[in-house]
DNA sequence: CGCGGGTGCAAGCGGGCACTTGCATTCGGC
DNA sequence: GCCGAATGCAAGTGCCCGCTTGCACCCGCG
């Protein structure tokens, strides 16, 4: 593993942990073993590096959502673990590119980059689901996709401004929980309350 | 308006438009038009500053969804409306809030309090609908209500993260967007799309 | 062998921040 | 008219940050 593989892997491990401002250039370089001079050496400037680390990250990005639905419950549902599962884990990273967003506007476009990129592939498979006419037709796509969403970032991302607290819930609860309304707000559902 | 007055009035605009940390106390103190030292001399420290002005602001909160539902989505409208609009207009504070946490617990943990009431409040409005038979049993109301924050809590606060970028929508097309869905959720709808 | 690139190390710079100190000024109540 | 409380003002302290500098070292390659 050459110095710059580590120096990004540690990077992007400190961004996670703590959020963009509380990765301190000291800390990323102490979590990768090498001195602090070394990162400006190789990457100029924290923001540079920063950049460069959340690129790697990105380019490996797996479809979930199937290009013919047949189940939109089971392929939904294993949307919601997923992607919650995903966003439970960069969630400090989240929380400060919503913060940082005047400081580092680049960065933190990129770190948007692929909830905005989900919410798009969310928002085309609905319309395939209508199409397919396993769901009621949908006036508002983009809109529905952006409520699963909402939900799903809400339970993750914004816990602490809920009801009961901290506790960060399983992937498979945020499914069980969200999925029968949702089903139901777009027409999908196989039953009753 | 006495010079504590002043101070909290200022304390509270910046902060809202700035967010924790930018809201530094030589911007409150030049907002207030006070020396950067009155602060200090008065509050003993920024965050016992900012904590006081936020207990004043949310002294005062309106009760906005009625004892005894009648119209589910006449209520909710207005629910969405006013609550968008809330929102909106502390986005920053709410932001910075959720990544300052470990910084300033105590502080965070006030900022919170007004969008938990929130929740809990539409928690159990909707109870109450399911108890007059607005709207379909529901197993887990607060699931429900999580839901619909979260479409509000997204559009607003999260705005970045989602496709078609920064544009901040007005309140009622928050409400036309994310009503009609909801409703048909809780079985509460009246027509079909 | 010598050279040069990559790295470590110690120190420091400049800036921003919350917060302090010492002193001058104003102003209202006795 | 005088005292004391509230405020202004200038300067400074200590901390942390991103980033730089100068110098030593190691190591592979010719």
């Amino acid at each position: 593993m050459s110095t710059d593989d580590r120096i990004l892997a540690a990077a992007m491990r400190v961004f996670e942990e703590v959020g963009l401002r509380a990765a301190t250039t000291r800390r990323i370089a102490e979590e990768a073993g090498v001195n602090e001079v070394t990162l400006f050496r190789r990457f100029g400037s924290k923001e540079q590096l920063l950049t460069e680390a959340m690129r790697r990250r990105q380019a490996s990005a797996p479809r979930l959502l199937p290009e013919a639905p047949r189940d939109a419950e089971a392929e939904l549902r294993h949307w919601l673990c997923v992607h919650a599962a995903q966003l439970a884990q960069v969630r400090l990273l989240i929380r400060s590119s919503l913060t940082e967003i005047d400081a580092h506007p680049k960065l933190c476009a990129r770190a948007h980059e692929g909830p905005r990129r989900i919410a798009t592939e969310l928002s085309a498979y609905l319309e395939r689901l209508a199409a397919a006419g396993l769901c009621d037709p949908l006036p508002d796509p983009a809109g529905a996709a952006t409520m699963l969403m909402g939900a799903v970032f809400s339970e993750v991302v914004a816990r602490p401004m809920l009801p009961d607290g901290e506790a960060p819930p399983r992937p498979e609860q945020i499914a069980d929980r969200y999925l029968p309304l949702f089903l139901r707000a777009i027409g999908a559902s196989g039953g009753r309350a």
